[in-house]
RNA sequence: GGAGAGAUGGCUGAGCUGGUCUAAGGCGCACGAUUGGAAAUCGUGUGUGGGCUAAUACCCCACCGAGGGUUCGAAUCCCUCUCUCUCCGCCA
């Protein structure tokens, strides 16, 4: 959610900005700044019958006593109760647009970041080179089949297009990447959680997920008075919501957290025939990593993520760009995000690995995460970050794509060898 | 799945035959007194959201798990939901 009183100091500069992203509020704003007015005014005349109808209610318990007859102060009392639930229902109605209104709006890019889409997107910094063949290279469909690492055709029998089966040295390896990321995540000070992977509405409101976009996640079944849950996204929804409603300890921040978890997106309409394979599917294994920091503390965490993912990528041995996207390339609920993308030969282009991005106070508002400022003794929110560290289903790809031989055998990068027993190269099943 | 109990401030815990609840007491925390210093003791203060404000000053409103209802008046009575605990059943 973004700060009211930002909205009603500078609306044109908070039209300004979202336009950056290639929304137009214009009229949303409008709607807003009426609807708060007549808020306050609603309360204003509100709480003055309130503080009538407690002054005047005290009075009677006396009269009482006194032996004095109450029923005359009673029926004039029963006229303002009946006054105040009006005017509360009215109010109630307009909190609700003014909710909605508000929990519709997308998050504020930093006024850094670039206007447009994706061909505003800036390359802050690469590392290496492109890998270069003296040979055809295959892609990774055909070199996954081969080398028996994953099973699509299973994968789609089970489950349908958009699943596969790791099996084998496919799923050691994939569990060796997990093992990689989630050790130098825990050597970085980094806490370890394992979340449920169905979670309730609020989890999806708070990180942003919803009203707009619960279109794209999966949703449970649910009785009609039960709970409804839907399939994790990505752990961020989790990590997001393990401390809403809470007010934290200002010495407890920074919080930082990891998680891995599958994340379950329905990716509806999105299949192009260059997402082959492994590239987007509806069901894709990350270790997610989350901040939680004081505001000015965000832009030093959002380095630490960016450094972060960038040194896993770097430490698989590959080249890789690290691209500042543009307001409207970054998410929703986003501020800021920085991509790091990988060349993925079969592509003949990049593609990313992982997506950091700096919520600022977004995703507090809407989950109500505050902690307490010692010098001031008064509560703020929250600043929320997130990057992927990293998502597997894109790195095995280009594993086997970028260190495939000419022979089809594939190298495993050092850092996962100590958890595949030493192995170093891959041979196709049955050649030894 | 069946039966029962419960949810009160940072924590603990009373209130729950509706009106001295403006939520007791204790612990904790902050400040002060005392002290050479500390402990102990004593005193004072101690939440959140909102409205009005130059104000983190007053004043006002709301908040006892959430939502609704009854009433002039609800922590207290009624309904619905969520969560927690105990016992039974089932189960990796």
């Amino acid at each position: 959610m973004i700060d009211i009183k930002r909205i009603k100091d500078d609306p044109q500069h908070v039209i300004e900005l979202m336009a950056r992203k290639g929304c137009c509020i214009t009229e949303e704003i409008e709607e807003i700044l009426a609807l708060d007015a007549r808020r306050r005014s609603l309360i204003g005349s509100g709480e003055q019958l309130k503080a009538e109808q407690n002054r005047v209610t005290k009075q009677i318990p006396e009269l009482k006593k006194a032996g004095q007859d109450a029923s005359g102060v009673m029926a004039a009392m029963k006229e303002i109760s009946d006054k105040i639930k009006q005017s509360d229902e009215q109010l109630k109605a307009i909190e609700e647009q003014y909710r909605t209104l508000m929990l519709g709006l997308y998050n504020l890019p930093d006024e850094d970041v670039a206007p447009g889409g994706k061909e505003n997107n800036e390359q802050v910094r690469s590392f290496g080179q492109p890998h270069v063949f003296d040979f055809t290279p295959k892609n990774h469909v055909d070199l996954c089949t081969e080398l028996g690492l994953i099973d699509y055709p299973r994968g789609a029998k089970l489950s349908g297009s958009g699943f596969w089966i790791y099996r084998g040295l496919g799923a050691r390896l994939e569990w060796a990447l997990l093992n990689y990321f989630i050790d130098t995540h825990i050597a970085d000070g980094y806490e370890l959680v394992l979340l449920p992977h169905m979670l309730g509405y609020e989890a999806g409101l708070a990180a942003g997920q919803f009203p707009k976009f619960d279109a794209d996640v999966f949703w449970l079944e649910s009785e009609e008075n039960e709970r409804r849950r839907f399939m994790l996204p990505t752990a961020e929804t989790g990590l997001v919501s393990l401390h809403r409603d809470e007010l934290l300890k200002e010495s407890e921040l920074p919080l930082k957290y990891i998680s891995y978890s599958p994340c379950y997106r329905k990716e509806a309409g999105s299949y192009r025939a260059d997402e082959r394979g492994m590239v987007r599917g509806h069901q894709f294994n990350k270790v997610e990593m989350v901040q939680y920091t004081r505001p000015e503390d965000s832009d030093r965490a959002f380095d630490e993520l960016v450094g972060k993912a960038e040194a896993l990528v770097k430490g698989l041995g590959f080249h890789f760009r690290t691209v500042k996207l543009a307001a409207g390339d970054c998410s929703a609920a986003m501020a800021r995000t920085f991509d790091i993308e990988i060349h993925i030969p079969s592509m003949q282009g990049y593609k990313e690995v992982s997506s950091v991005s700096n919520a600022r106070d977004y995703q507090a508002r809407r989950g109500n995460i505050r902690f307490k400022r010692e010098d001031t003794g008064k509560p703020e929110f929250v600043n929320t970050l997130n990057g992927s560290g990293l998502a597997t289903s894109r790195i095995l790809p280009a594993i086997v794509e970028q260190n495939q031989q000419a022979d089809g055998r594939v190298v495993v990068p050092e850092v996962l060898r100590k958890y595949l027993g030493g192995l170093e190269i891959i041979t196709p099943a049955g050649k030894k």
